[in-house]
Parts: C-alpha cells; sequence; structure tokens
DNA sequence: CAATAAATTGAACGGTGTTCAACAACGGTG
DNA sequence: CACCGTTGTTGAACACCGTTCAATTTATTG
C-alpha cells in the first residue's frame, strides 16, 4: 500500500509529541515510516509545508461552539465564557506536545487560514460584542498569550526535567494556568465593552 | 589585534539585521569576520549563547525611566504612560531587525535575566499598582503582545517585499502600530485597578 | 630571551533539507 | 493478456549546518 500524506503527517505529530522539533528531521520520519527520504517529498512539497499541517491537526480536533449572529447582552455574556472555554481548550491541546507554540506561530504565519479553530475565535469576539474593526486585534492578542504561555509551561518542563539529574538548576515560578487564566480575563475585561462605556 | 567577544555579538547582529536569522550561521559569521570557524567557539560557547548576547544587544540601548517607591495616584498615572513608552520603544528597537521576536523569545527563555529591559517594565507595573503577584503574568503579557507584533508586522514587510511587481503600497509597519497601541491598552485597562475601582 | 597563557587554524565528524534521474508498482485501455 | 502512462519509491548526491580538537601561531609576562 502506497504511503499517504495523513501517514506522513501523523507519524510527524507523534514524533513531534514524543521526542520535540529537534527530533522531528525529515530522515527520521522516513526511518519511522520505513521508506527513504525522497519519497516524502512526493507527497509533500517541504518541511514547512509539512509543519503546516502538523500545526492544523494540533488544532483540529477542537470544538468551536457554534456562533449566533444576534447581539443580545445575554450573548454577549455567554460568548464571553465560551472564548474563554475555547482558549483553555486550545492551551490544554498544545501543552503536551513539545515545540507546539512554534510549529503553531510558523504555521500562523506562513498560511493564516489552515488554523480554522482561530477564525471561529474571532467569530466568539464579534459576538462578544467587539467591534469587526477591532476583533482581529483581540484575536492576536489572545492567540499571542495562549502561545506564550504554552511556550512557557513547556519550558518550565523541561528545566524541571533537567533539574532532577542535576539539582544545581534552580527552576523558576510555573506559569501556570492561573496566570493563563488571569491574562485572558485581563484581555476580555480591557477589550470587551464595559456596561456603560461610551466611546466605541 | 585579537578577535573580541563584542566584536563577534556586533557581526552577528549586523548580519541578522541585513539577512536575518536564516541567514545567521557560524560560517557566514566567521567570513564576515575573516577568520576560521573553530576561533568563534573561544569567544562563545555555542551558537545559542551567542544569540542570547544579540538579543541582549537589541534591547540594550531601550532607556528606563527611574522607579519609583512611593505609590500616589499621580504616580501610579505617570508610570502607565511610562510602560506604554516602554513597550513602544521595545517595539521599534525590535521591528527593523527580521527574526529578531524569535531570537529575543529564545534569549528570554534560556537566560530570563539578560534582558534588562524587560524586569524594568516589571517595576514600572507594579508602581503603576500592579501587586506583585501579578506583576509578572502581566509582564509576560506584554512582552508577548510586543513580540507577536513584531513578528507579524516582519511578516507583512516580508510579502510587501516579495510584491515587488507591483507598485501599489509601500508605507506598511504603520498599519501595525494602531493594534499594537490598542493592545496595550486594553492589557493596561484589564490589568489596572480601574479609577473607581472600590476594591484594591 | 624563555616560558606561559591567549587565540587561531585546519580539518574532520555527524548531522540537516532538498533535488533528481532511474526504477518499480499500479490502473485502465485496446 | 500486453501495453502504457500515471503514481510512487529508491539511492545517491549536493551544499550546507553546529561543534570539536590537536596542532600551531601570537601575545604577554617573568
Amino acid at each position: 500500500m502506497a504511503l499517504t500524506r495523513e501517514q506522513v503527517v501523523g507519524s510527524a505529530v507523534g514524533i513531534l509529541t514524543e521526542f520535540g522539533l529537534a527530533d522531528l528531521s525529515m530522515r527520521r520520519l522516513a526511518r519511522e515510516l520505513e521508506v527513504q527520504v525522497g519519497a516524502l517529498y512526493w507527497h509533500v512539497k517541504n518541511k514547512q509545508d509539512l509543519l503546516v499541517d502538523v500545526a492544523a491537526r494540533l488544532l483540529g480536533g477542537i470544538a468551536l461552539p457554534a456562533p449566533t449572529n444576534t447581539t443580545s447582552p445575554d450573548e454577549a455574556a455567554a460568548s464571553r465564557a465560551a472564548i474563554i472555554e475555547v482558549a483553555t481548550t486550545i492551551r490544554s491541546a498544545l501543552l503536551p506536545v513539545p515545540d507546539s507554540a512554534e510549529v503553531v506561530q510558523l504555521a500562523q504565519s506562513m498560511q493564516p487560514a489552515a488554523l480554522l479553530p482561530l477564525t471561529g475565535l474571532r467569530d466568539l469576539l464579534e459576538t462578544a460584542g467587539i467591534t469587526p474593526a477591532h476583533s482581529a486585534w483581540a484575536q492576536h492578542l489572545i492567540l499571542n498569550h495562549i502561545l506564550g504561555s504554552v511556550a512557557a509551561g513547556q519550558e518550565y518542563a523541561k528545566l524541571a526535567a533537567l533539574a532532577a539529574t542535576d539539582p544545581s538548576i534552580p527552576g523558576g515560578p510555573q506559569l501556570g494556568a492561573d496566570a493563563f487564566a488571569w491574562g485572558l480575563v485581563v484581555i476580555l475585561d480591557g477589550a470587551l465593552p464595559a456596561r456603560e462605556a461610551s466611546n466605541a
């Protein structure tokens, strides 16, 4: 049976999850699939192209609440909660995959359309009351917060794992879920129109 | 005259600024300095070590307002303005240097102490009224916003330069400045105690 | 001047992404 | 069945990369 692009991407996700981005080389990937390197380049244009698909698969399994068109106060409040839930879900999905923040950032800069859950986030922001002119900015703000939090969490995990063998390494304070939630609330409080906000 | 670490770092900054991170290899750096590759490793432990210094130099020329200890309402307001100014200055310093966001992020994860302006930012946040428990989180939030904005702006510049066949629009960075300022205000509005807030 | 320390060389090691002619397997058609 | 074009794979090569290290030069100090 011939190799599939899905198999290539799946194997890449596996190596990334288990060993990190440094070990995700085309040769390593080929060895994993019991194939020569050149065969991969029939299914994939280049490594960046592959990583875009890897990022898309990392974010692919995230469920998005269906957006509503009417903007009532109740809808806005519900959307606010949905935003927090989606952002937290994305963070949780990326956290166990080493270097996932790097991969997602690369994919997002190369093919923004490939990351569907993020455009859904933007829809949620608009139903929550943000003007369309600002929703894209807010989406980027939240995404940067997510990726920063993921990267920091993985860096902490790496140092903690390294400190297990070498006790000389201090290991800074964990920037964990509480810091992430705090930042999310800060962004939403600052970006969403308060009850009596006068200016647009 | 013998080579200096400062010369090595300076040349690295030059290559990064002019050609980007992809072209900043140890061999390229050695050629630039008219030296063999091995010589670099007498002045620098490895490439990451070098990049930390590169990031430090990129942020090194940023002036920091002297923090004050007393926390009066006027001081808080002044600090708020100072935060915006420092953040904007950092962004402006990084924007013209390709891949600078990547380099700073790497340096910050490897040696947080090497990036002095950022700790100064944290001091400003505390004098602006943020509790010490939250100031580190807010600092990360702002830094992620800065680096995200820089990366996005450079990606846009790259695409604009790639569309050289079209004499359409040359001015690009201005567009990102609005989004950056907006995000900064959002973060500060959400993180700093509002004017009418009753609880501390 | 001699001896010691500071730098630099030149070459190698094992890796990387990417390309490409040649070759094998397959599906459909005459 | 035999042919053929498409699809897929091989094996080898190209041009790089970061890093190490014995040998060697250069500079400084006693």
